[in-house]
DNA sequence: TTTGGCATGTAATCCGTTACATGATTAG
DNA sequence: CTAATCATGTAACGGATTACATGCCAAA
């Protein structure tokens, strides 16, 4: 018995930061704030939308302002308290799969300077996203708009940070303690 | 077009460093050696091992030592090719789901507490993480076995300790940037 | 003797991505 | 005009977990 259905949720969540999104602007949205550590694709979200409208957690209309054929959902009192009562249940702890590590714990099998390859891909890729995501920091910090979901934003951005700067680390460590 | 079929090649590996496995001894490998960042279930395991062995990946035989019916399986020439070749191709760039990040981000919505109560719970889970891998790198330093997988074991392990650090660092400091 | 661990497998189900299919609008 | 982007959806597929199903062996 498992239960999770995330992917309603996390539409849930965007559309209590912001009402009357398309299913185009939702994946748009969770692509610009979320993408490091989470991601929807159309395939989730337009079946999830209907189940979620069905369900009467969300309302969706016709847009009418705009030139294009879109259908523009908003939050219900029952979705808003729905998406509540999740964000309080404790996540669940993630089984990570990752095969970088799996290639670094199997070295000793690998043709010789395969691992050395990877960890330099990866300190380079990690070391580009701290950069990323220390501008995006300041960004967000400096932005005035001192709305509520600020901190929480930013927050998730300082584990990124956290996250990437762990990895580099470690991959650079690494490096070093390689032979050859 | 994607092809992983990482199940596959994590068996490959594990019969790389140790031959004469069952299904089951694979599973308790896993389990004590990569279950931090890789897991495997018997589901996956067991029609793995009958396609492997169908390509010629791996050879099983019965166990006769053993006083329960059991097959064992040993890594062949070609598997090891295989293995070496998969361990070659750079890591697919995981696309990681974090509920919990998820969660705080949309913080605002939560409950008053519920974001505090989960840092609080991640802080304790990685903070024992942290001391327990701490515990077994030295462990797995001060064995005397100088086999060469040993110094991958260790890297491995030190990413752990990184990330269980990094997490905690960054849930205490959440914890102490949220407001009440 | 009965419980826990060893041992193997299949079936049901879920979750998610990718590919497919279609079409309108807008900017260059 | 034409390419990019907006826009919505379904179908096919694959990967993974969980539940189901079965049964033996060893230790308490």
């Amino acid at each position: 018995m498992k239960r999770t259905a995330t992917t309603d949720f996390a539409i849930l969540g965007v559309l209590a930061q912001e009402s009357r999104l398309s299913g185009y602007d939702l994946r748009q949205y969770l692509e610009q704030s979320v993408a490091f550590f989470w991601s929807e694709s159309f395939g989730q979200i337009y079946p999830s939308l209907a189940r979620l409208e069905r369900q009467g957690l969300i309302t969706g209309k016709v847009d009418r302002e705009s030139a294009r054929q879109r259908k523009v959902y908003s939050l219900t009192g029952r979705g808003r308290q729905q998406l509540a009562h999740w964000l309080d249940q404790t996540p669940l702890s993630e089984r990570p799969r990752n095969e970088l590590l799996l290639k670094v714990f199997f070295g000793a099998a690998a043709p010789a300077g395969s691992v050395r390859k990877h960890l330099k891909e990866v300190l380079a890729r990690h070391e580009a996203e701290l950069a990323q995501l220390q501008m995006i920091e300041r960004e967000v910090a400096a932005s005035d708009q001192n709305s509520s979901s600020l901190v929480y934003s930013l927050a998730t951005i300082r584990a990124g940070i956290h996250l990437a700067r762990a990895r580099s680390e470690w991959a650079r460590e690494t490096l070093n303690s390689l032979p050859e």
